[in-house]
RNA sequence: GGCCCCUUAGUCUAGUGGUUAGGACGCUUGGUUCUCAGCCAAGAAUCAGGGGUUCGACUCCCCUAGGGGCUACCA
């Protein structure tokens, strides 16, 4: 109860076990992680184990699923079915004969017993007593059958599963270590079932046999389990087994403060990876979510979460997921990465959205020499006619890019779209935009004075272009911004975009040229 | 219906008997500026309700209300 020993502390082993039965979803995910933190945090194990007890439900597909979300996730475990590990099998479908011997140890000692009930009856039964406003509960039709119809019943081969024989009467406790102590009344708990007539185990007996076999020290869980684990510690109890320590999680909710599920959106860890969040965001905002160190700091780096983890300092309150801040966080994380990092991302972004010019292929198996980023020495004219363009200068034009867009840049997904101008000459035009800044022939006339100021100029850095346009702008007697939106809509197509003058240097004298003078073409 | 859990602004939270109830997202306003983002500054907004206990309750107890979970041969 007070400070683990070491010994104790050496022998700490958690696990995340999800049922194949879907994607990974943000509440799981939640789970995961705050197992893998623990896990890390106190030198431990983190073992991933398969609940796959309903047969029916249970696809191939999620099983893989879970596997790449945990992963992309950066939650890697100890232990696993992919991984093996000193206390497998880790798919409960292989399991099968651990939990029949717990199971006829419990029926050979009195505490479990066949029932041959068929499930339609109960189930009709169940409604009956609904209609009678009574408790639909098992009516322990098969408790005390005599052992003579029970061998001629199996003997015939019919369909039963094995019950728990709950006492009829005192009370089961359990300490939690986010919520503190619970007691149940054994009155209120039914003689459930431990195998089903499938031969399989349910949830509750599967999880005990395992949590056991494993040696789970610590179960940590969504609190829609809290009602389950009095049953389960009847079980312990009755197998002899110790009880792990329990640390039940409040629930992760939709806006409308219902349980989070498909109907809210985008609840599959996947939707985030596609949409190109960070993993360490995800992770950082997940950990937020029930947990916080002292409700001001909420930037967290992947090793700064595992330092300050503690499940003491989990809340007890439900959360509702809020994309706005998951955003934020996300925003954030882009906003302290090393720019050499976010170029690397960028350029695997704008490749396989086919932005990137061909011939730029850094090698990234090699590390990336610093000084191809530091500094901010102007790009110089890249678009000269037939020269070769080196990798390393596209990609130093790449990270001094990014840098200029800075914070500008939400989603790396949005990358594509939003730098093709720069690579492309196809990229997309806001037709408001033209129209009004480049409707009137005056303003046309103005960016063709700028065309030739600019095909001119001695060099082509960012202040040698400022200086150009402003004083452009000194000589027509009219505010530089009425020659540098027509210009901003002229060579990117957009009417917002960062500074105009680093724009007109990464695309090089001649593009800039170029599509000015296109856009001031005189209209018939 | 029964059992269990939860309740600080729209959202995530800090807070453990005495605070101007703190932070963050979002929102509003102003500043910076070539637009946008950002940044800076300011602002609106909270202890679900009712009883107790106490000199004093957001903090402790009870009730009510609201929300959630379990009540499966799902997990």
């Amino acid at each position: 109860m007070k400070a683990d020993t070491q010994q104790e502390q050496d022998s700490i082993r958690v696990r995340f076990a999800p049922s194949p039965t879907g994607h990974l979803h943000v509440g799981g995910a939640r789970t995961a992680l705050y197992n893998w933190l623990y896990a890390r945090k106190t030198g431990g194990k983190f073992i991933l184990r398969i609940e796959d007890t309903d047969a029916r439900r249970s696809t191939r597909d999620s099983y893989e699923g879970i596997l790449r979300g945990m992963s992309w996730l950066g939650l890697d475990w100890d232990e696993g079915p992919d991984k093996g590990g000193d206390y497998g099998p880790y798919v409960q479908s292989a399991r099968g004969v651990l939990y029949h011997a717990d199971a006829q140890k419990l029926i050979d000692e009195g505490k479990a017993y066949r029932c041959f009930c068929n499930p339609e009856e109960l189930e009709a039964k169940k409604e009956e007593a609904r209609l009678n406003k009574l408790d639909p509960v098992y009516d322990r039709a098969c408790r005390d059958l005599e052992p003579g119809e029970i061998e001629r019943r199996l003997a015939a081969g019919e369909p039963h599963v094995i019950r728990f024989r709950m006492p009829l009467e005192g009370e089961v406790r359990f300490d939690d270590i986010v919520r503190g102590r619970f007691t149940f009344s054994n009155a209120d708990l039914d003689d459930f079932v431990l195998i089903k007539s499938d031969g399989r185990p349910t949830y509750n007996f599967a999880v005990v046999v395992d949590d056991t076999r494993m040696r789970i020290s610590h179960v940590i869980r969504g609190d829609d389990h809290i009602s389950n684990t009095p049953r389960q510690v009847h079980i312990y109890l009755a197998l002899g087994y110790r009880l792990p320590k329990f640390a039940h999680l409040p629930m992760i909710l939709g806006g409308d403060r219902t349980r989070l599920s498909k109907r809210h959106g985008a609840v599959s860890i996947d939707h985030y990876a596609e949409k190109s969040y960070l993993p360490d965001a995800m992770i950082n905002y997940l950990a937020l979510l029930g947990w916080s160190l002292d409700g001001k700091r909420e930037f967290f780096e992947r090793q700064a979460l595992i330092e300050n983890f503690s499940l003491k300092r989990v809340s007890k309150n439900p959360a509702v997921f809020d994309n706005d801040k998951m955003e934020h966080i996300n925003a954030e994380h882009l906003k302290k990465m090393p720019l050499i990092r976010k170029t690397i991302l960028a350029y695997h972004t704008l490749e396989s959205a086919g932005c990137i010019p061909a011939d730029f292929s850094v090698d990234l198996s090699k590390p990336v020499d610093l000084k191809l980023i530091g500094g901010t020495e102007p790009v110089e004219d890249t678009a000269a006619e037939g020269e070769k363009i080196f990798n390393e200068r596209e990609f130093r034009r790449l990270a001094m890019i990014l840098n200029v867009y800075g914070n500008r840049i939400k989603l790396l997904k949005d990358l594509p779209s939003m730098l093709r101008y720069l690579y492309k000459d196809d990229f997309p035009r806001d037709e408001h935009a033209c129209h009004t800044w480049l409707k009137e022939e005056r303003a046309r006339e103005r960016i063709r004075l700028l065309a030739d100021g600019l095909e001119e100029l001695k060099y082509f850095d960012v202040a040698t272009v400022e200086e150009a346009l402003r004083s452009l702008a000194d000589r027509l007697e009219i505010d530089a911004g009425e020659l540098i939106h027509p210009c901003r809509v002229a060579l990117t197509g957009q009417s917002v975009s960062p500074d105009i003058f680093w724009i007109i240097v990464f695309l090089g004298r001649a593009k800039s040229v170029e599509r000015l003078r296109a856009a001031a073409a005189p209209r018939g």
